[in-house]
DNA sequence: TTTGCTATGTTCGGTAGCGCACGGACAAAA
DNA sequence: TTTTGTCCGTGCGCTACCGAACATAGCAAA
């Protein structure tokens, strides 16, 4: 049955030009994809890329305790691997398929070609864009699964990251809008943060007192985020660059920032990214 | 005091090579960023991407009750208008400042280019990815405001928009890890949908009855994506080319989707994508 | 000082969802 | 047929969080 299949019933390989489709269609490789079947671990190296055609796939994260979420689903509109022309080898999330069907895949560095051709600026984005995907994934789990106070302690460290100071200036309704949560509840995670004499709170100035404390409090959310802002965007050890890969593959080193980027990087930086017990 | 300021406290700014950024400078204007100050709102936009240098800016999803939830926060380390590059004018996200302080703005077209510039392949996988980051942060929002009823049917019909049939294979304890909560919540959920005639549930078999009930009985988020996808995936008619852009503009027709891109798309079109009362 | 506003602290009842446990129902295998 | 394992429904106590209301305290303008 050979017009069961078609690389085409995948949405983004029918969208494309007919030179570039002819270009990547001898390397388009018809796969089933059984349910249940994991086509990438989080963390882990992706060697392709696949394009669904009668299968779903979701795209989750996993707690360190096990809990999941779905942040999203991918069919035959999408792909899956998208860190691949983003800039990432790896993504924190983990890609399991749903509901059984066929795909097509195709060999990651092929596309991954599309990130090298893009200029130097266009590539740094990109990768600052994983980041904030990583982010913002991350921010959908714990929304699901983790209390107020924690998140209270994210959103301090994630702010506090990115200002030069150790105080802040922000009431608890501010913050309450920004976690999605009541005021009473920032406030009563606020009491119990300056109760452990973590943070000291004032009519909207708010001083950290005790970082580290607040690192303890807070959840992996941050840590894997901080973890993944820093994997993607400080200097590589140039990897794997395979002979004969594109004419602007010399000119491949992006430029890159200096570590650490966040003004109080990976104060505990011994716990393993993507790392789940 | 004039080095009170400099575009390289940005670190994507720092970062870009020196004659890209020696190009960009010139356009690079420093603003003050008050807080609450609104860089854009949702579905509005963008004339200007913004590099925080002393602010803080918080992207939010905002629900149709006004309810809201942050999705990423975003300071020196990174810049606020990813959909200009990643080839959408628009997002559903609102980014309001948080921290009061500093950044540079620079003329959206300027950043634009670099996504006309990429390849027809990149541009149109890019454009997937927005879509995808939609899906991912309103699941964000979701996860924070709605119930799991709701969401059941977010779910069955993201997945059923990916199905050629109204049937799935799913138990509800895979439902309930997918969506991050308890199996006896998508029990409770699932009967309450099939007493309400929506669905039949047996044994991992999942038929859908009453699809525009479910469309009833789902919450925004589902609609906010599906729309956004479609306004990213569709062919558009083609936008403000203004002339003398890049030599690569003629060719910016990349690959479009024939609608209805997903399968069932758009069986209610008439609410507006990002709109609040 | 007074007045008024904003920010914070607190209380109280209600509810959604969790963790656990059990029981029944169905299907495939023995 | 019986057995076994998976899937689904239900009940119970518990906690976190919601919604609303109210009290207080600091700040600022008049």
């Amino acid at each position: 049955m050979p017009s069961l299949h078609h690389p085409k019933q995948n949405h983004l390989l029918s969208a494309m030009p007919a030179d570039e489709f002819d270009r990547l269609l001898p390397h388009l490789e018809l796969v089933p994809m059984p349910i249940g079947e994991v086509l990438y671990e989080s963390g882990g190296r992706l060697n392709y890329v696949y394009f669904p055609t009668t299968s779903i796939v979701s795209l989750l994260y996993v707690l360190e305790n096990g809990a999941s979420a779905e942040i999203a689903i991918v069919g035959n509109e999408g792909i899956l691997g998208i860190s691949i022309f983003m800039g990432g080898e790896t993504t924190p999330s983990r890609a399991v398929v749903q509901s059984a069907g066929f795909g097509y895949r195709l060999k990651a560095q092929l596309l991954k070609r599309e990130f090298n051709r893009a200029g130097p600026v266009l590539r740094l984005l990109l990768r600052y864009t994983q980041t904030l995907i990583t982010q913002m994934a991350q921010t959908a789990v714990c929304n699901r699964h983790h209390t107020v106070e924690q998140q209270l302690c994210r959103w301090l460290l994630l702010s506090l990251d990115r200002l030069p100071s150790d105080s802040l200036n922000m009431t608890q309704d501010l913050i309450a809008n920004m976690l999605g949560v009541r005021r009473e509840g920032v406030t009563e995670a606020a009491g119990n943060l300056q109760r452990m004499g973590l943070i000291k709170y004032s009519r909207g100035h708010i001083k950290v007192l005790n970082r580290p404390g607040l690192e303890l409090a807070v959840c992996e959310c941050y840590s894997v985020v901080k973890h993944e802002f820093d994997r993607l965007m400080s200097a590589l050890p140039k990897p794997d660059r395979e002979p004969g890969a594109d004419p602007n593959s010399g000119k491949e080193t992006i430029g890159v920032l200096p570590a650490p980027v966040l003004n109080n990087l990976c104060s505990q930086c011994d716990t393993p990214l993507g790392g789940k017990p």
